[in-house]
DNA sequence: GGACGTATGTTCGTATAACGAACATAAGTT
DNA sequence: AACTTATGTTCGTTATACGAACATACGTCC
């Protein structure tokens, strides 16, 4: 066994890809299924659903289907608890939200997508339903858009270089000299608005959120309807909230 | 090796307590910290993190600190995406919190506490901040009575048995008779008031959340404040749009 | 600079935990 | 009844994971 693999315990590996093998179209399965998505034998997937089940984590009224427990919402609040400015940002995006009278979320990158670790709803703009956990291409998001822009350059060129830019809208820029273009726009000015390239109708603007260090840990954004807002007014007057608001989860 | 315990994978149950090691005062940890705290050897808990690490969910930038990444989440959302019920429900909780001006939440429960899997907050009313993944007594919610009031008399004579009910607020019922009372009178009128019993000044009304079968699934629930909302309104005026938004949930 | 405390990194012999093939059984469908 | 698809179980095997022990690193204190 090499060096390299005798740091990895994929007994573990295997048994979170039996979590990971539930989704929205995976509510309840067999034990064949799950060995099937995890690509496990039917004794090893037996073996961690078991487990899992005398953990919490899995249920199985009739032995026959499985399906997850509340308490796997348990292992990813631990990641929410344990980010430093959550509580503190919670608040803030309150107030932008009561100012505005819009949604306002927070989102870090996760690989190529961001996901949502904050939000406060007032009303639907998107068709899905957004939660904390939900993910999105970072491309096509005024939160994503930012947070790309605060990357490094080499890990520009690697995301660049490895994620095929689908268009969604037909308003999505999918040109990745446009795309690194907007990046750099999206730096300068610090801010970002998108108009309708994820959703037709839907519009947002973004904010970097920053640590101490001056390094861009998260974005935060308010979401619109483009019937609602016109573009100019989101930067007149959302954009000074939203940038007041970041300052204060900064500073606190 | 017995039979119980050969399908029980010891390495999977400590590979997530590393996971559960984290938390709001533990955002990041030396190894040695996690080892101590997962009662782990330290060369367990290091081969853990190290794999936990190249498969994304934790990061350890100086080698000495490790924190949870977003990746976490994605477990959680694994649970939350296949709640048959979630997008629906959100759905109608949106319009219950549009119609009413409040925050609308459902959870379910979680051992001896309710956990929030879907939340439309249109403003803050507890000092605490709710999200999805949030954690709560069950004896002490208007959500968490609904489900104790649905639970089997056999489950409920063994959680009254087990559980220690402190007062939180001056209000909070504690006596195991009176709270039996209580449920009691939720299960024949359908729905539970709860007034400032966990916190001050905060007051909510929740209504059980059936399935197609009948059963007690999940717990909706309108959270406000004292000054906002009387206690009878609530009953005229927020129980029928809950009680219509439940019924529309169990109907989709 | 040395002593000390607290941490991480690494090795490797060992044991048992986990493995999976193979078989038995069960349930549903045709 | 035959067939398909599923779960339950066994147990010989092995390689996975273990942890004690040692080396190294870093920070603090004197």
């Amino acid at each position: 066994m090499t060096k390299g693999d005798s740091e990895y315990v994929q007994t573990l590996a295997r048994g979170l890809s039996v979590i990971r093998a539930f989704g929205p179209n995976h509510q309840q399965q067999t034990l064949t299924d799950v060995a099937r998505r995890a690509n496990l034998t039917r004794a090893a997937a037996r073996r961690f659903l078991l487990t899992l089940k005398r953990l919490g984590y899995v249920k199985s009224d009739d032995g026959k289907y499985f399906s997850l427990q509340p308490q796997v919402l348990n292992l990813g609040y631990a990641y929410l608890s344990s980010i430093p400015w959550w509580d503190v940002a919670q608040r803030y995006m309150e107030e932008v939200s009561a100012a505005v009278e819009e949604s306002c979320s927070a989102a870090v990158l996760d690989g190529t997508d961001i996901v949502y670790v904050a939000r406060v709803a007032t009303r639907r703009i998107m068709t899905m339903t957004i939660a904390i956990g939900s993910h999105m291409p970072a491309y096509v998001t005024s939160m994503g858009r930012v947070l790309l822009a605060h990357q490094e350059d080499e890990w520009l060129d690697h995301y660049f270089a490895a994620t095929t830019f689908a268009p969604i809208t037909e308003k999505t820029v999918v040109e990745k000299s446009a795309l690194r273009k907007i990046l750099a726009e999206v730096k300068h000015q610090g801010y970002c608005v998108i108009d309708q390239e994820l959703e037709d109708g839907v519009r947002s603007i973004a904010v970097p959120l920053f640590d101490r260090a001056g390094k861009c840990q998260a974005a935060i954004n308010v979401g619109t309807h483009v019937a609602r807002v016109p573009k100019a007014k989101l930067i007149s007057d959302v954009l000074p909230v939203l940038q007041a608001a970041s300052r204060k989860i900064t500073a606190a």
